[in-house]
DNA sequence: ACGTGGCCTG
DNA sequence: CAGGCCACGT
């Protein structure tokens, strides 16, 4: 009964956990002590708590505390029954049976009667008795203090229920809650109605101001999407409708609460529930948005990174179109060299960072209206028959003496079913006409992070061939996954955007070269775990295939004796290796060797023929030789040969008719001279080999 | 030693 | 077309 015993029970809710055995004997109050821990430290600290807690002192406990009595509550109760009962009765029950109980208080609580403390209850007890409002009061006596403790009683379980509600809430809630909790113990008589009605309006108060709070963030959050809304007001009509459904939600939200404050103390919980379900939803929302506009940034960065890099390669190898490839060229590829120029100088100005939507857009208009800028120029210098190549040795004479079924401005070679793609035509081709457009099956050059490989320095990009759709989808609308590890962004819930990548793995093979190159490693890690994450398949050729064969036979026509670096110029889709250069070495070396061996063959034919004057021989699209090897490098026919090679094979024939009328034959290594020269007319590869091909 | 090209063979 | 072998140049 000592008044030092309350304190000590007070913080025995984390004391007694670890070392008093009072828990024990405690039990009911303890137990809950444990549960409702927040709550008991915050009625501590609490203002009202403390005025209860001294409060407490001249008032009776009830009995039911083990209701809802905090642990200081509980002990407080426990402790200070006998006073609290005494004093009660001595001054509002001064009748009843129990009216010496003044005297049978302890001299400790006596003692502990300070004088303010005895002027406070009896201004809380006068307060009470007008609050209460029952004239009988004194005379029920008895009865009418059990109903009051009756309906206190109801009181402290309606406000333990409430109590146990609260605890759900967040934490700033449950601060005002057991403020409201912590005081209850104290009222166990109708005098606490004061108080109540005290703590009722701060409480009160602390709700408003957490509806200020919960609307202010419920504004931020808003004012933040709709920010986004403005700046990212590309696709409206899909947003709009999100937004619609968000503001409906949010606002019937914020309605309800504003309606019953009285009631709604159990359903704060419930409704900040929803409105942290909204706010989430906005998260949500705007994660996803921040992926898109991430993975779109992304994208275009590393393309018109790509672009930059192609160039730059270009230009620093002094690479320039040939003047076949000049004038063969279609008016799509003019155009597309035109555009490159002009992407370059693009992208360039443009911040990467900063290239969005819009940006594209943008670019691709001025990719055209540049190109027809361009177009003639370029048309002007593909006139010129320019050749950077060592000169044709003067033997030009023996040329053509022959009618060619091509002028000498040969028409534009081009693949007959499709015109090869350059890495621009694909973007320009994207950009211009859409996602919805397909490039017809394209591989999956997948990025390799492996960067040791040698050729990392001169093909700093690796392809990526994808084709890229738009789908309508909606967030949470999740593309159907293609078969054979085909690409799809969903899984992302990437909303517009949809990748599909390499459906058939014969695909690969077809068309290897055709490719969006896209710079793996200019992508943020951000952006490469993204591409992870959206499950592109990607596939670094570790092989050569028959799509490089033909490719390489296709090559042959403009190059005998391409140099390694060469090859892995024109093969960047194959992860070169000791063995993958020799082998594609080896196959110019039996290109040589079947070609030389059709010279030859043709030579000794013409001689045989009675053939007395090289200018009586000529290579034409018609002849015998062109005939067998055309069919050797372009079978499918489907490539049209350049006239610089029939002018090549040509040379090589009187090359090996001279020779042989010479007899020179006769030496083991006659064929070196003519090696020798037929080296020297290799002319470039055009660029479109880089890093395309034909269908 | 290594890379390359040519020749021969299968 | 590939493998083996050889020769040559660096």
């Amino acid at each position: 009964m000592n008044l030092s015993l309350p304190d000590q029970s007070m913080h025995s809710s984390s004391e007694g956990c670890i070392e008093d055995d009072k828990a024990d004997v405690m039990l009911p109050c303890f137990h809950r002590n444990m549960y409702d821990e927040p709550l008991a430290s915050y009625s501590n600290g609490s203002i009202i708590s403390q005025l209860l807690r001294k409060t407490i002192h001249s008032k009776r406990a009830l009995d039911e505390s083990p209701f809802y009595l905090s642990s200081s509550a509980a002990a407080d109760c426990g402790q200070e029954d006998q006073s609290s009962v005494s004093s009660k009765d001595s001054t509002v029950e001064a009748a009843s049976p129990s009216g010496h109980a003044p005297t049978g208080a302890s001299p400790e609580g006596e003692h502990a009667m300070s004088d303010h403390l005895q002027a406070k209850r009896a201004r809380v007890e006068n307060i009470i008795r007008v609050m209460v409002g029952s004239p009988n009061s004194r005379q029920h006596g008895e009865s009418e203090r059990s109903e009051n403790e009756a309906r206190d009683t109801r009181e402290a379980r309606e406000a333990y229920r409430e109590n146990k509600r609260k605890q759900r809430l967040p934490q700033h809630q449950e601060h005002s809650a057991a403020a409201q909790v912590s005081r209850k113990p104290g009222s166990s008589s109708s005098d606490n109605c004061n108080t109540k009605d005290e703590e009722c309006h701060k409480l009160k108060e602390q709700l408003h101001s957490m509806q200020r709070l919960l609307r202010h963030l419920q504004e931020k959050f808003l004012q933040v999407y709709h920010q986004e809304e403005a700046e990212y007001d590309r696709d409206e009509t899909e947003v709009g409708v999100e937004r619609d459904i968000l503001g409906e939600s949010t606002e019937s939200h914020y309605i309800s609460a504003e309606d019953d404050f009285e009631r709604k103390n159990n359903r704060v919980a419930a409704e900040c529930k929803d409105r942290i379900k909204v706010a989430d939803y906005l998260v949500q929302q705007r994660e996803s948005q921040n992926l898109q506009e991430t993975l779109k940034q992304e994208l275009t960065r590393a393309v018109s990174d790509c672009v930059d890099r192609v160039f730059k390669n270009v230009s620093s190898k002094g690479f320039d179109l040939s003047p076949q490839q000049r004038i063969c060229s279609s008016p799509e590829m003019q155009i597309s060299t035109g555009a490159e120029r002009k992407s370059q100088q693009a992208s360039s100005a443009l911040d990467h960072s900063q290239a969005e939507g819009v940006g594209i857009k943008s670019r691709s208009l001025e990719y055209y209206e540049s190109s027809e800028a361009h177009s003639p120029q370029d048309q002007t210098e593909a006139l010129s028959l320019v050749v950077r190549k060592p000169a044709v040795p003067p033997m030009s004479s023996v040329t053509p003496t022959v009618k060619r079924p091509y002028p000498v401005h040969q028409a534009p070679f081009q693949f007959s079913y499709s015109t090869p793609l350059h890495d621009s035509h694909i973007l320009e081709h994207l950009l211009k006409y859409g996602p919805h457009s397909n490039f017809g099956g394209l591989p999956c050059l997948p990025p390799s992070m492996d960067r040791t490989s040698p050729d990392s320095v001169d093909l700093p990009w690796e392809t990526i061939a994808m084709r890229s759709k738009v789908t309508s989808s909606h967030l949470g609308h999740h593309a159907r996954p293609s078969s054979l590890g085909g690409v799809t962004v969903d899984n992302l819930c990437l909303p517009h955007v949809k990748i599909e990548c390499g459906e058939l793995q014969g695909m690969a093979d077809r068309n290897p070269y055709m490719s969006l190159n896209i710079s793996f490693h200019s992508l943020t890690a951000d952006s490469q775990l993204l591409f992870f994450s959206l499950n592109i398949n990607v596939n670094i050729q570790e092989g050569l295939t028959p799509s490089h064969l033909k490719k390489a036979k296709l090559m042959f026509f403009y190059t005998r004796y391409p140099s390694s670096n060469v090859l892995k110029t024109f093969f960047p889709d194959v992860k070169f290796n000791r063995c993958i250069t020799s082998q594609l070495i080896k196959w110019f070396s039996n290109f040589r060797e079947f070609y030389y061996i059709q010279m030859e063959k043709f030579a000794r034919q013409a001689i045989v023929d009675g053939v007395t004057d090289v200018k009586d021989i000529s290579v034409s699209r018609d002849s015998e030789l062109f005939r067998a090897l055309n069919m050797h490098y372009n079978k499918a026919n489907d490539f049209h040969v350049p006239d610089r090679f029939l002018e090549v094979a040509e040379i090589t024939l009187h090359e090996f008719y001279n020779a042989i009328s010479a007899t020179k034959d006769s030496d083991p290594s006659w064929k070196k001279a003519i090696y020798k020269v037929i080296c020297k007319l290799d002319s470039d590869v055009p660029e479109e080999f880089k890093t395309s091909s034909y269908l």
